[in-house]
RNA sequence: GGGCCUGUAGCUCAAUUGGUUAGAGCAGGGCGCUCAUAACGCCUUGGUUGGGGGUUCGAGUCCCUCCGGGCCUACCA
């Protein structure tokens, strides 16, 4: 039994996510996480929201709401959807929390204290309308290479250079629209980086088994230009953990907090002491390696955009701190999933949100559709059509139909109980071999974190038991030969016993219910296929369960696609 | 502009890191079965691996070039 710490990058506080979110970090952590429970590890899962920066203050304001009470609201909101797909986080916490706040403000103490943190004075822009500085993309104008007349101070989309606000022609505010703009001067703390940087590509030359995607983009800013960067890690913001405290260092740094990308991560830390708090538990044994953290293994899953940050800042706060904290062992990276031809939109209102999908399906559903399609090697892309197909064969035909015809079949021959008679023959000794095969293939993808393979490879093992089925045929054999028939189908009903313990992490829902139908919580992990397959004794009832998996129909499928179609580009 | 990823069957993806005849699922076609959610099983059609050139005994895999898609480029998060 080991230990494994398990983060899911945590999501912004701004709004409901998408599907896109949803499989580019919380699903399939959850998938890891459900996996290494069920394999009888320790497994810490945490995530959190998100709550500082821009956007959440604007997000408030434009609801009409004080910035904490609407963070503590959009929260709540979160935690049910999260609720609402299983997802089994040990702890849910805010970014926003005192434990972070505590533990944000003493890195940067720390920090300062290694010579690690240095001061800037530089010029911002400042919208005197708005009452605040704003970044670069915060601001739009025309575009002074191409004449597009919604260029964002940092990039032109239509063009694709790169700007300075200071460039754009007839520059105004996002916000407020107001064109009364100016560049003002402002000190901010810079964590030097570059100080690390060597530390850092020892660190990442060094994880030779993690994804090319998380690598290469950690290289690529090791070594661009003049390689990594002094980064800014305090802003012009109200909402957010002061910079100014007892014991800072520093002066003029009144009003000013520290950067979200600076306190975001910390909070995966300050996530275990909350949990802590709330439960007892110690959560130094899962952080601190001279407290018993040194045998814990970290995996953090996070969408590409956040790979530079979990890759280099994070960590250099963590080595830069000098104090014993537990680095990340292994980081699994996504690409992005994109949405019936174009990209997800909140703003267009195209795609799937987290809170429409649990309105039209149960989350199996989505979980079994998302892990199995995991933008891993390359972008993804969702489609209705594609959706259906997938759900109604994998789920409602394959899984779903086997469950009913084993046990309806059963109950119409033997009554809804294990029938007694019969030995394994030469077919299902084969069958024990070919899914004891297929089960350790799929336990080594499981650990690799190799998701749509292992997708395929459960798959697989469902199929096999209506393979068996097919040549078996107890609906023939019951005819001439009642005890062997009974033989079957007590191997076939100890089958979807196991089928639901070795699914449970892709389908909890649904493997909960084939659990119910056999009466049983014997959750315990099929090591021995053998001993497995008479887990459910002769004479244990069990009951019919109600159809797992309805199909969606034509029907549905078309309806949904035309309401989630939101404005086309 | 620079960097990285990517392009394989109608669709979604594999291919043990350069090694037999490029494999699965879905969709399509045929057959079987009748326990089951009009389900299941078996067989089967389908590929100049984006185009071109090169290295090699051998290239989907390595190199060059062109074309297409995507991401990042440090003040969104």
């Amino acid at each position: 039994m080991a230990r494994h710490l398990i983060t899911s990058a945590i999501p912004y506080i701004n709004g409901i996510k998408h599907l896109g979110n949803l499989i580019g970090s919380q699903l399939p952590a959850d998938l890891y996480a459900r996996y290494l429970r069920a394999r009888g590890h320790e497994v810490m899962f945490l995530c959190a929201t998100d709550e500082h920066g821009t956007p959440a203050e604007l997000a408030a304001a434009k609801a009409g709401q004080p910035v904490e009470a609407y963070c503590a609201e959009m929260h709540g909101v979160q935690a049910e959807i999260a609720r609402g797909f299983r997802l089994s986080f040990d702890h849910f916490g805010r970014s926003s929390s005192p434990q972070n706040r505590v533990l944000t403000q003493a890195f940067a103490k720390r920090l300062a204290e290694q010579g690690l943190i240095r001061e800037v004075t530089e010029m911002q822009m400042y919208s005197v309308a708005d009452g605040r500085f704003l970044p670069d993309r915060y601001i739009e104008g025309t575009c002074p290479n191409c004449g597009f007349e919604s260029a964002r101070g940092d990039q032109c989309d239509n063009c694709t250079k790169q700007l300075d606000p200071v460039d754009l022609i007839n520059p105004r505010s996002t916000v407020s629209g107001s064109t009364e703009l100016e560049l003002r001067e402002t000190k901010h703390l810079y964590l030097r980086q570059s100080e690390m940087r060597d530390a850092l590509q020892d660190w990442i030359d060094s994880k030779s088994d993690w994804p090319i995607l998380t690598t290469s983009i950690a290289k690529k800013w090791l070594n661009d230009g003049d390689g990594l960067q002094d980064r800014g890690i305090t802003r012009d913001l109200k909402w957010g953990v002061p910079a100014q405290f007892d014991g800072a260092p520093w002066s003029g740094m009144e009003g000013k907090v520290f950067y979200v990308w600076f306190d975001a991560p910390i909070e995966y830390i300050a996530a275990a002491q909350e949990w802590a708090q709330a439960t007892g538990g110690d959560w130094e044994r899962w952080w601190r390696t001279d407290k018993g953290a040194e045998d814990v293994t970290y995996t953090q899953f996070m969408g590409k955009d956040n790979v530079p940050f979990h890759t280099l800042s994070f960590p250099a706060t963590i080595l830069g701190s000098g104090e014993p904290w537990k680095l990340v062992d292994y980081i699994k990276s996504f690409n992005y999933l994109n949405y019936d031809g174009g990209q997800f939109s909140t703003s267009r209102g195209r795609g799937v949100f987290m809170d429409q999908a649990l309105s039209l399906l149960p989350s199996d559903y989505w979980r079994w559709w998302l892990l199995s399609h995991a933008p891993e090697s390359s972008d993804a892309e969702f489609t209705w059509e594609n959706f259906q197909q997938s759900t109604n064969k994998d789920l409602a035909d394959v899984l779903g139909n086997l469950v009913s015809r084993v046990t309806k079949f059963c109950r119409a021959k033997f009554g809804e109980a294990v029938p007694e008679g019969g030995n394994w023959g030469e077919a299902e000794e084969a069958l024990i071999a070919q899914l004891d095969e297929r089960l350790r293939a799929y336990e080594g993808y499981m650990e690799a974190m190799d998701i749509r393979k292992a997708s395929i490879e459960l798959r697989s093992i469902w199929v096999a038991g209506n393979e068996y089925l097919q040549a078996a045929a107890p609906w023939t054999v019951v005819k001439t030969d009642p005890a062997q028939a009974a033989a079957m189908i007590r191997l076939a009903l100890n089958l979807i016993r196991v089928y639901a313990v070795i699914s449970q992490p892709f389908i909890p829902d649904a493997a909960a219910s084939m659990m119910a139908g056999m009466k049983t919580d014997d959750w315990s992990w099929p090591d021995d296929l053998r001993a497995a397959l008479a887990a459910l004794p002769v004479d244990h009832v069990f009951e019919v369960p109600e159809v797992l998996f309805r199909k969606i129909t034509d029907e549905e499928r078309a309806e949904w696609q035309l309401r989630f179609a939101g404005v086309r580009d």
